[in-house]
RNA sequence: GGCGCCAUGGUCAAGAGGUCAAGACGUCGCCCUCUCAAGGCGAAAUCAUGGGUUCAAUUCCCAUUGGCGCUGCCA
C-alpha cells in the first residue's frame, strides 16, 4: 500500500494528436494527481517510417497547452531514461538477448510474402490466421542456408499452448484469454527494432509503471504482453482499459467525422478548461450533478471506478456548450487574449492598437463573451463595429421604419443622445426611457426603429451597450444613412 | 472466420434486485427582455430482443442481435 502509483502516457509520434490520445494521456494524469503519484511521458516511435520530430513536438505542445505535465519523460528526464524507444534500442537487445539464450524466442526467417501465403491458406480453410511455428525449431543446416541466402531474420517469442491468461483489468474486471489463440509473434522485426507488444512491457517495467491505463483498441494485446511479462520474469502492473470514443455515426473516430486533432479544436478557440471537461464527461462520471468543473475539482473527485465500460459518441453539440461555460468564466483580460488572434485575422486589428483605440476594442470584444461558444465565433458577433456599410436584413426590418411614431421618436432620441454630457450605458438607457415615457410609447417602438436604423437588423446586442461603442458620430451618420436609403425625411 | 469488450432517451450518463428510472447536452415551450443571445423555469423522450433465476428484474445468468476492437516485422 505503501508503494508510489506510476502511470504513463505513451504516444506515437506518428500524426497530429489525437482527440482520444488527450483523453487517455487527461485520465492518466487525473489518477496520478489524484493519488499523489507520477505521471511518465514516453514517446513511442519504433516506426520508423511513420514517427516524426515535429509529431512529438505537437503532441509535447498539446499536452503543455491543456496542462496536463508530465513528471518525468522525455524533455524532462528522470531516473528510468531514455524516454524515447529508438534510444532505448540497447536496453531492448539485453533481454532479447537472454529470451533466446533460454530458448523462449527463436530467429524466424519468413518473409513476408511467405507468411501471406500461410495467412491465406489458413483463411481459406476458415481458420484462424496465426502463424503456425514453422521456425520454432530450425536446424543448424537451415539457418544456415537462410543466412547465405542474406535472409533477415525476425524474432518470435514461443507461446506455450493451452494456457489461460488472465488480464486483470480496473474498469472490466478479470478478462480471460486462450494462448492457443495467439500464435507466436514477432517481439523484434528484422530491422532489429522491437515491436510495440515486446518494448512496451520492458518499458513498463523498468520504468516502474503501476497502471496501465490506455485504450481499450489494447485490450487484445494485453495477454500477449502478459506472455512477455512471464518470458522475462517481470512483475506486472495492473491494467485499466478505457473505451473508445466514436463518431456520430458509431465508429471509431477518425478524420471524417470532421476535427479529430486537437489542434484543430485549439485553432477554433476552444480552451483548456473546457477541452478537458469535456473530455474527462466522455467516458467517466463524478458522482454528483455538477458538470461544469475545474481541473482541481476533476482531480479531486476523479476515481477509476467510475469509469465506464461502454464507448462514447462524442457529440460537438455538448463541447460547445461546455466550452462556452469556461469562456463565460474567464476573466476579461483572458478573453481579450483568446479573442486577439481571431480578430487579427478577421482584419479587425493588428496588434499594434494603443491607447483610446485599444480600450475601445477591448470593450467591443468584452460583448462577445457571453455568445460565444469558441473563439473562432467572436468576429462575427462584433462585425457591426467595424464596418459602417450595411443593408436591412430583410422586407420585415425595413417595415419598422414604417411606423407611424417611428420619424417623431428617432428625432427626439438623436437630440437627446447628442445633448448628454457622457454616452454611457447608463446615460443611454436613461434616455431611452425618458424618451418612451414623455411619448407614452411601448419599448418596442422606441428601440426597434433605432436598432433597425443602426444596424439593419432586429436582433442584436442591448442597445445601450452599442450606442456608446458606435459612438455618436457613427451612431448618427449610420442612422442618417439608413433613413436616406428607407427615403424617410426627419 | 476466431477471440475479446460493450449494450439505459437523438447524445453523454446516474443507477448495483422493489425508484414516479437522476442529471446534463440537444429539441420544444414559458419567463426575463426593445430584439437575439446569455440566464431562469418546465415539457417530451430511454432500460436492444428472447429465455431463465427470483415473490420481484433495467439491475444476476444464458442465448440472440447489434456496435466496436484485436487477430501486422502499426502502435
Amino acid at each position: 500500500m505503501s508503494q508510489e502509483i506510476r502511470v504513463r502516457f505513451a504516444p506515437s509520434p506518428t500524426g497530429p494528436f489525437h482527440i482520444g490520445g488527450a483523453r487517455s494521456a487527461l485520465f492518466n494524469w487525473l489518477l496520478a494527481r489524484k493519488l499523489g503519484g507520477k505521471m511518465v511521458l514516453r514517446i513511442e516511435d519504433t516506426d520508423r517510417k511513420r514517427s516524426t520530430p515535429e509529431s512529438e513536438e505537437n503532441i509535447k505542445n498539446a499536452l503543455k497547452w491543456l496542462g496536463l505535465d508530465w513528471d518525468e519523460g522525455v524533455d524532462v528526464g528522470g531516473p528510468y531514461g531514455p524516454y524515447r524507444q529508438m534510444e532505448r534500442l540497447d536496453i531492448y537487445k539485453k533481454y532479447t538477448d537472454q529470451l533466446l539464450a533460454e530458448g523462449k524466442a527463436y530467429y524466424c526467417y519468413c518473409t513476408p510474402e511467405e507468411l501471406e501465403e500461410e495467412r491465406q491458406a489458413l483463411l481459406k480453410d476458415g481458420k484462424m490466421p496465426r502463424y503456425m511455428g514453422k521456425c520454432r525449431s530450425l536446424t543448424r543446416e537451415q539457418i544456415e542456408k537462410y543466412e547465405a541466402e542474406g535472409r533477415k531474420p525476425s524474432i518470435r517469442l514461443r507461446v506455450p499452448p493451452n494456457e489461460k491468461i488472465v488480464v486483470h483489468d480496473l474498469v472490466r474486471g478479470d478478462v480471460e484469454f486462450d494462448s492457443n489463440g495467439i500464435g507466436d509473434f514477432v517481439i523484434v522485426k528484422s530491422d532489429g527494432i522491437p515491436t510495440y507488444n515486446y518494448a512496451v512491457v520492458i518499458d513498463d517495467s523498468l520504468m516502474h509503471v503501476t497502471h496501465v491505463i490506455r485504450a481499450e483498441e489494447h485490450l487484445s494485446n494485453t495477454p500477449r504482453q502478459l506472455l512477455v511479462y512471464d518470458a522475462l520474469g517481470f512483475e506486472k502492473p495492473v491494467f485499466g482499459h478505457i473505451s473508445l470514443i466514436l463518431g456520430t455515426d458509431h465508429t471509431k473516430m477518425s478524420k471524417r467525422h470532421g476535427a479529430t486533432s486537437l489542434d484543430a479544436y485549439r485553432q477554433k478557440g476552444y480552451i483548456p478548461a473546457g477541452l478537458n471537461n469535456f473530455l474527462a464527461l466522455l467516458g467517466w462520471a463524478p458522482s454528483g450533478e455538477k458538470e461544469i468543473f475545474t481541473m482541481e475539482e476533476a482531480i479531486q473527485e476523479f476515481s477509476l471506478d467510475r469509469v465506464a465500460k461502454n464507448p462514447a459518441v462524442f457529440d460537438f453539440k455538448k463541447l460547445d456548450w461546455i466550452n462556452g461555460q469556461h469562456i463565460r468564466k474567464m476573466t476579461a483580460e483572458d478573453f481579450w487574449e483568446l479573442a486577439v488572434p481571431f480578430m487579427k485575422e478577421a482584419g479587425y486589428m493588428t496588434g499594434t492598437e494603443e491607447g483610446g483605440q485599444l480600450e475601445w476594442l477591448k470593450k467591443v470584444v468584452a460583448t462577445a463573451q457571453n455568445q460565444v461558444d469558441y473563439g473562432a465565433q467572436i468576429p462575427e458577433k462584433v462585425a457591426m463595429y467595424f464596418s459602417d456599410e450595411f443593408e436591412f436584413e430583410n422586407e420585415e426590418a425595413a417595415a419598422v421604419l414604417k411606423e407611424e411614431t417611428a420619424p417623431m421618436v428617432m428625432k427626439a432620441l438623436l437630440e437627446e443622445l447628442k445633448a448628454l454630457p457622457e454616452v454611457n450605458r447608463d446615460t443611454v438607457k436613461a434616455t431611452f426611457k425618458k424618451v418612451q415615457k414623455a411619448n407614452k410609447l411601448k419599448g418596442q417602438q422606441v428601440y426597434m426603429p433605432i436598432r433597425v436604423t443602426l444596424t439593419g437588423n432586429q436582433h442584436g446586442p442591448e442597445l445601450a451597450e452599442m450606442i456608446p461603442l458606435f459612438g455618436l458620430a457613427r451612431t448618427e451618420k449610420r442612422i442618417l444613412a439608413s433613413l436616406a436609403k428607407a427615403g424617410i425625411q426627419l
